[in-house]
DNA sequence: CAGTGGTCTAGACCACGAC
DNA sequence: TCGTGGTCTAGACCACTGT
C-alpha cells in the first residue's frame, strides 16, 4: 500500500477507508478504533500518515480522539434545539438562555478596550456610533462543566451599567443588563453564519482551531429604534441548532 | 527557540506569533507571508512544525494556502447576505436562489437509492414516512465557476416528477420540481446549524475536510400540513449568511 | 526552470489516562 | 507502569504555479 499510483494521496486513500469501515459498521458507534501503531501495522505506511487520516476524519466529526485513551466512532451529534418565534418581533428574553445555561449560567469573561480592530469597527458601524462611544464585554456560557458559547458585546458605554464589566460576573447577561439600564431591548436584525474558531476562540472552548461554530449575531435596539447592543455568539456547531417554525401546529 | 519550558506546543507558540504579526499589520491582508522554508529558517523550527501552525491558521479563516504559490494573509470574508422575512409563511421562490445562485444555477448530481443509512432514517422521521416511500437528490450550488451549497433533498417518490433525478439537470429545482408535481409549498420549518465538512462534501466542495459549513435545514410541506420534502443544505460558511430582519423599516 | 507548498518516511521523546 | 495519542526533528521526493 506504500506505493500509489493515483494522485489521491495515501492518507486520504487510509481516511476513506475507515470511513467506509464505520459506515460498514465495521467499526460502530462508540468503539475504539485500532490504535496508530496497529494502524500503522496493518496498511503498512508510517503513522504520521496515519495520524494524518485520522486527524481528517475528527475534523470531519466522524471520529472523537481522547490523548491517552484511544481513538473513538463518534455517536450521531446530539443538538439542543433552540426555537425562534419568526413572528415574535421582541426579544424573548431567556429562550436562548433557557436552552443553553446551566444552573450558573452566562460568565463575563473580559472587558478588553475597544480599539480600532477591525472587529471593532464593524461594530461601531452596525451601530452607527464611532468606537470610541462603545465599550465591550466578552462572556461564555456552559452547558454543564464546559464552555459552548463565546459572546462579544458591543454596546454605548452610556448604556453599561457600573459593574457588568467585572470578570467573574454572572447571570443572564442581556436582560440583566437592560433592566439595570433601565430600557427595552427588542430585535432589529439577527443573522446566522458558520465559521472556524479562531485561536482566542479555540482556547477558550477548550476545542481544536478550526472547530466549526455557528454565528449568531445581530443587533437590538430599543422601542424607538435606536440601536442599543451588537452582540455576537459563536456556539459550538455540534452542540445547538435554531430551528424556525412557520405553522401555527408544528407536526414535530 | 527550539526548547520548549512551557507545555504549550512549540506550533501553537509560532501560530500565536504570526496572528500577532497579522494583527499588528506586520502581515498586511492580501500580502503573502514568508515562505516555509524562510520561517524554517527563522524560527529556527523544523519545517514540518512550521506547517502546523501555518495550517492551524488556514483553519481558522486568517490565511490561505495556495499550492506552488505561497500562503496569504486573508482579507476579510465577503458573505453574501441572504434575506429571510421571518414574518412570511411562504416559501419565497427564488430568495436563496438569487443570492446564490450563478446563471447556470443548481445542478442535480446524483439521485442516490434510499438505504437505511442514518440521513436516510433521519430525512424519514422528519416526513413521517418509510425509507421505502423516499427519493433522494443531490444537487450543487455554483457561485461563478466554484461549488458553494451542497444539498440533499428527500421527498415521496410519488411526488418526484419524471426526469428530476437525473445528473446533469438544471434550474431552480425546487420551485420547479413544485410546478411540475403541481403542488404548492410552504415553509414548516427551518433550522440553522454548523458542522464541519465530511469526506464526501469537501470533494464535492473542492476544500478541506473539515472546513465550516452553515447548515439549513427543514421540511416544507402543501398547504393542508402534509410533508412534502425535506431538505439539507450545506453553504461554505465564509461565502454566505442568513439574515432575519424584525423591523418594518431597518435601518441599514 | 526555480520556488512554492504537499506527501511520506524513520526515529525519538513527551504528556496523558487508566490500571 | 503501560499503552495511548501529541510533538518534534531530519531528510527525501513529488506536484503545482508562474516565469
Amino acid at each position: 500500500m506504500a506505493t500509489h499510483r493515483t494522485s489521491t494521496p495515501l492518507y486520504r486513500r487510509l481516511a476513506r477507508q475507515l470511513q467506509e469501515r464505520i459506515d460498514a459498521g465495521t467499526y460502530t458507534a462508540g468503539a475504539r478504533l485500532p490504535s496508530e501503531p496497529e494502524l500503522s501495522a496493518e496498511f503498512d505506511v508510517n503513522r504520521l500518515t496515519v495520524r494524518q487520516a485520522v486527524a481528517e476524519l475528527e475534523r470531519a466529526g466522524t471520529i472523537e480522539i481522547r490523548r491517552g485513551v484511544g481513538t473513538f466512532v463518534r455517536p450521531p451529534a446530539v443538538r439542543v434545539s433552540i426555537d425562534v418565534d419568526p413572528r415574535s418581533q421582541r426579544v424573548d428574553l431567556g429562550s436562548v438562555h433557557a436552552a443553553l445555561h446551566s444552573r450558573d449560567g452566562e460568565e463575563v469573561v473580559a472587558a478588553p478596550p475597544v480599539t480600532g480592530s477591525a472587529e471593532d469597527l464593524e461594530a461601531a458601524g452596525r451601530l452607527g456610533r464611532a468606537p470610541g462611544e462603545l465599550s465591550r464585554l466578552e462572556s461564555v456560557i456552559r452547558l454543564g462543566a464546559e464552555v459552548r458559547t463565546v459572546s462579544s458585546y458591543w454596546l454605548p458605554s452610556a448604556l453599561l451599567p457600573p459593574g457588568f464589566d467585572r470578570p467573574g460576573l454572572r447571570g443572564n447577561l442581556v436582560p440583566e443588563l437592560a433592566r439595570a439600564a433601565g430600557i427595552e431591548l427588542e430585535y432589529d436584525w439577527r443573522a446566522f453564519g458558520a465559521i472556524g474558531a479562531d485561536l482566542a476562540d479555540a482556547e477558550l472552548l477548550g476545542l481544536p482551531v478550526g472547530t466549526p461554530l455557528l454565528v449568531r449575531e445581530g443587533v437590538s435596539c430599543t422601542p424607538d429604534g435606536a440601536p442599543a447592543l451588537y452582540v455576537r455568539r459563536r456556539i459550538v456547531g455540534s452542540s445547538a441548532r435554531f430551528v424556525l417554525h412557520y405553522r401555527e401546529h408544528p407536526d414535530r
